[in-house]
DNA sequence: ATCCAGATTGGAATCGTTTCCAAAATTGAG
DNA sequence: CTCAATTTTGGAAACGATTCCAATCTGGAT
């Protein structure tokens, strides 16, 4: 009986008229094998179109090399650049990487259970996915290796920024360019019962604005605040009833640089120029807020997928992994959707100069003034940085 | 001697009292267990903290259900699409993906071979990446089944637009609004040595560009189409520099939208109110086109992926994949990019009537105007429509 | 020629499942 | 209570590599 089926190495070593073990020093690195003998097997392979089986080969050794990496909302900006940080050293490390994408709850479930109760992967790094004690304990008991990216989670190894730092150093930019109603647009959890994905750096940001605003002797009227499922046009339709106001606010934090482009959209649509009329902050810093000028608070997204990678491939390296929480630094980018306020209402602009109108009439010229494609670094000197701190939890 | 390793099946089967094929069947489905013998096992499994191995279960039933795919750039938002449609069928199919992202050619070649050399997944889906002669043969001599996406591939079930009629259909509807000078700005193979990833499309949609030009009894002047590498930043340098002609064009095609979002931010920087004195087409209909109110031409990315991992587990089932070569429809979309030509040079609008100056009036409200936030629908009409056809190579 | 260290080589044991077949247990009818 | 039909169970034999140990070669040195 032929072997109608993929060639084995026992296939190859019998044509070879070798022993399996040496088919298999060829294969990996090849140590101690004579060079004749090298050159025959690998013939032999070449013949047959063998082709090793690394299922075979990873149960043998003990070690599939293989991570999954579950992150949610691929199709996010922000999502795909830590995705790219982490495969990128991923690759590097010479691990294979499962993607698991989650746009709901139930996702996100069914797949925490597939990577626990299954040896899938010798370790899973999830991306800004809340982790429910149920989830944890199911990583615990099962000892997958597990790190956070974005994400808070007891004793696991996370990096992450701080969230409330952020907004606080959003809000502060506004404040100190003289913005005394500055607005907030951000996620609101769909549902109530089942803590919407990704819902917690909007509430965490929104919680930094609010005590920037306190810090700063101001409490923002309930109507400032507008909440809605995450995407730019929701964030367009907010806004455009913020600006709809009869004291419309003259800045807005936007929660993520995605909502932030709605809300220049609805800025635009509604004849809100900016920064002219009106000053626009976003978060995130992701590519194409450069593109179209947006101040953000700059967060190192690759870089944050990147450390996740690092940290887990030393965990499956058996080192300890400390600090456990891991923050990385934000940043004010500010670019020219920011500026002075243009007319301060009478006063509510105490310690701050009046703006010149040098910046209204920039501002006429569109969103894509003088400073389009210029590579934005000015960095706006908050009193509060979060600078490059590791802390554990 | 204990077992400090995980558990396996065996210890399950021994602490519970009953066999390994029984500890198997409780496992997977569970027919023709008692339900007390069920019980019994779950509980021992649960006390155990018994996980089974992927690895080994995959090899003993000889099918891992695991697909790889190949994608390039994975930042750009045209990939991601794509990636996004591609996971989301294999995972309802119950197929775990791993993602091999690529940005240089020696990258794509050692994770091709990785893939060609070890039967590491059961197939692959390639997207957007060029495979040349010996890749393809790789893949043949081990018998991997191989899909393509965005890419033509002889003898692979492939999953394609047709560009050629994509920059078409781009150009006629630049030339069916009045345009005569059309330039193009498109990418260009950085080495030439190795075929640059994905520079295909943009060398196809350059091919329709000038067929449809020479259809119209021109030739565009060769300082009208200007190539570089990928990515806003070069497209807005490169516009600059279309602008700063002594006869500037009217209207610039944009072999991508990324790149068109280049043009309208030098457009913007140059003082060339759009679509009043440019007007601007892309490609691909990226999520944010609509948002920036871009006209483009579609081409549906996510639906492309999804085809291809369609199509890839039909062959891994067996199944025959007719036609080969599946074509997706292209349409326009216009938005308020595009519009007529504000005032045409002498003798060059023959058969167009002068347009009004409406366009200029609102096109100086900036590029965020009347249209934003419409989810543009209007589709132009144009004389080659490139429809849902399914062809054979 | 003899011997020995070091370089090669062969092949059995192992990794942790699934699968199959025969054996054992159960059930129901007569 | 017996017997046949059916359900349930145990466990050996794959699956296809790696790894180790012992056996065999090889090439000087004596």
């Amino acid at each position: 009986m032929r072997t109608p089926d993929r060639p084995t190495i026992a296939d190859v070593a019998a044509v070879a008229g070798v022993g399996v073990g040496t088919v298999s020093r060829v294969l990996n690195g090849g140590v101690n094998v004579r060079e004749s003998t090298r050159q025959n097997v690998l013939e032999v392979i070449e013949r047959l179109g063998y082709r090793p089986s690394h299922l075979a080969a990873a149960l043998s050794r003990g070690t599939q090399r293989t991570v999954a990496i579950l992150v949610p909302h691929l199709t996010r900006p922000s999502t795909v650049a830590r995705l790219a940080g982490a495969l990128a050293v991923l690759d590097e490390q010479r691990y294979d990487t499962i993607v698991c994408n989650v746009d709901t709850p139930e996702q996100r479930d069914h797949h925490l259970a597939a990577l626990t109760a299954r040896h899938r992967a010798d370790g899973v790094i999830v991306v800004s996915v809340q982790l429910a004690r149920q989830h944890l304990a199911a990583f615990r008991r099962g000892a997958v290796p597990l790190v956070t990216v974005d994400v808070l989670a007891a004793g696991v190894p996370q990096t992450v920024i701080d969230d409330v730092a952020g907004g606080r150093l959003a809000t502060a930019h506004l404040l100190g360019l003289g913005h005394r109603r500055i607005a907030f647009v951000g996620d609101i959890a769909a549902r109530r019962t089942t803590c919407e994905l990704g819902f917690a750096s909007s509430r965490r940001r929104l919680v930094g604005y609010r005590r920037e605003l306190a810090a700063a002797g101001m409490a923002p009227g309930p109507e400032l605040v507008r909440l809605g499922p995450h995407g730019p046009a929701v964030a367009a339709e907010l806004t455009e009833r913020l600006l709809r106001l009869p004291d419309p606010p003259t800045a807005i934090f936007a929660a993520s640089d995605t909502q932030a482009m709605g809300v220049l959209s609805a800025a635009e649509q509604c004849g809100f120029p900016v920064p002219g009329r009106l000053s626009v902050v976003g978060f995130d810093d992701i590519e194409s807020a450069a593109l179209i000028n947006l101040s953000t608070v700059r967060q190192p997204l690759e870089q944050s997928g990147a450390e996740g990678a690092r940290r887990l491939c030393a965990l499956l390296h058996g080192a300890r992994v400390r600090p456990l929480r891991q923050q990385l630094p934000l940043r004010i980018v500010q670019r020219s959707s920011s500026g002075r306020p243009a007319a301060a209402g009478p006063g509510s602009a105490r310690s701050h100069p009046r703006p010149a109108g040098a910046n209204v009439r920039s501002a006429e010229r569109g969103r894509f003034s003088s400073h389009a494609f210029r590579r934005a670094s000015d960095i706006w000197p908050g009193r509060r940085h979060a600078g490059p701190v590791e802390g554990v939890a």
